[in-house]
DNA sequence: GCCGCACCTTAACATATGTTGGCCCTGCCG
DNA sequence: CGGCAGGGCCAACATATGTTAAGGTGCGGC
């Protein structure tokens, strides 16, 4: 994967993290103790928890993509959502005794995984912090709600720009974006499961959607033409990602 | 509404939390008092809360049902869940500032309107109720996933019969079912912009799963022929409702 | 007692998306 | 070096679902 527009080394936890509330030396400290758990790897593919089963850890990407999912019965499968450097992945889930989901490498993949008492312990010492995590944890839900906006009434063309247009905007919030490039690692098998099309129908659309000249993809990096027109394909409204503390609204088009 | 199929004078909230954790009569106490908090009323299609306001209240269904959804700028709505009696709406709102969708009344609804001090003054008291509580969060998280995998993968047919099976579970959870029938009150455009269909098809493929003889409804009472081939029908998985505290499973089958 | 509206149904037709199967590339592995 | 697998593309065809438009029913309000 060519290394080149993936710039920053600033911490894409905590650079998101900064969106949501002001954070002091000591929060971004303690965020750092999170980081820096207990490292897993994973290869691409390999699955990070399995249905069934129980879920003890918190677990935070750390760098690669990852993706929740499920299978019907008869083998199909519908991606839940996506993890990319500096997510979490549910503060909560120690409360259930059983996952009811899978979640998988979609990269080689780094991941902290931190137990119930390490969380407790650094959070409840830094309540700022732990704002934050909340926060970030309702704009997953949100995130999971205008998924089911995009399945439920977007047409495939909208779906894709869709995705492209909140994946762009999320790895921006996390440092992980250059100008309007970022990295793009998803293949059409990925894309479709995600957005509930066959990879037929998303060869067809993808086309499409680049040959209105929206975006552009050379060795799995995005470059996106024209940010607003690429949102207003999409239909897309970026409020649902919240990235907006305390009224300080970002300039969604000085991306360059 | 006929009230003849609406049995059980006991509580909704309280019976629903009771499949999550052992709860004592203090923390039942402590429910009440959540369910007692300052009563709202609203009509049939009116909004509990507007995208854009500012979310400072949990709120907990007393009686009726309601929905979140969203709008698409150019008017097609998707409704992103449901609630009835027990249901809870997102623990931590307060959290963000701004709702980035709507919560609106389908029947004459009644909740409980709770301040986020009352809250934790209340859950604080009783670690046990609180836990219950953030097992349901995630229950409604786990549903919310399975509807994405209704809209991204489920045919029209599927994706109705598993809603119909889904709200039965739900009800029958809160105790709000009588043996394998319960309320019903959702028109077909509910439905619609429930499972991401037309009202046309849904009016068809509602049609087809009555003539199956897999369900019934009669005066908005909803009667289930047998729960395993709806169940079937719908590749209905229950395990994500995670209505079995502490391995006692629930059989799915003594309904009556 | 009738009007009107919300809800459901039907039919004919339009179209977005799925399916099958084949081909071509590239990178990796033996 | 050759072959194989994963990824993308393409064309022909199949079908699930959307659209439009119309008519029916039942219920609440005047």
């Amino acid at each position: 994967m060519p290394n080149s527009v993936l710039p920053s080394p600033t911490n894409p936890f905590i650079q998101k993290l900064e969106h949501y509330a002001r954070l002091s030396d000591e929060d971004r400290g303690a965020a750092m103790r999170l980081w820096n758990e207990r490292i897993q790897k994973f290869r691409a593919k390999d699955d990070v928890v399995r249905e069934g089963e129980d879920p003890r850890f918190v677990r935070l990407v750390v760098d690669g993509w990852a993706c929740r999912y499920k299978y019907l019965e008869d083998g199909r499968r519908q991606v839940l959502g996506l993890f990319i450097p500096g997510d979490i992945c549910d503060l909560n889930v120690f409360v259930l005794r059983e996952m009811d989901h899978f979640i998988g490498a979609i990269t080689p993949l780094t991941v902290a995984q931190i137990s119930r008492e390490a969380f407790e312990d650094i959070t409840l010492a830094h309540p700022r912090l732990l704002q934050a995590l909340w926060w970030d944890s309702l704009v997953n839900m949100a995130i999971q709600r205008e998924w089911l906006v995009n399945l439920g009434q977007r047409t495939a063309f909208e779906r894709i720009a869709h995705l492209l247009c909140e994946i762009y905007l999320r790895l921006r919030a996390a440092g992980r974006a250059k100008g309007l490039s970022c990295e793009w690692p998803l293949t059409q098998t990925m894309i479709a499961d995600i957005t509930g099309l066959s990879t037929v129908h998303v060869s067809r659309t993808f086309q499409t959607v680049r040959e209105e000249g929206l975006v552009e993809i050379r060795n799995r990096v995005l470059t996106i033409r024209d940010l607003d027109d690429l949102k207003t394909a999409a239909l897309f409204n970026a409020n649902y990602l919240h990235l907006d503390r305390e009224g300080r609204h970002l300039d969604a088009n000085n991306a360059a």
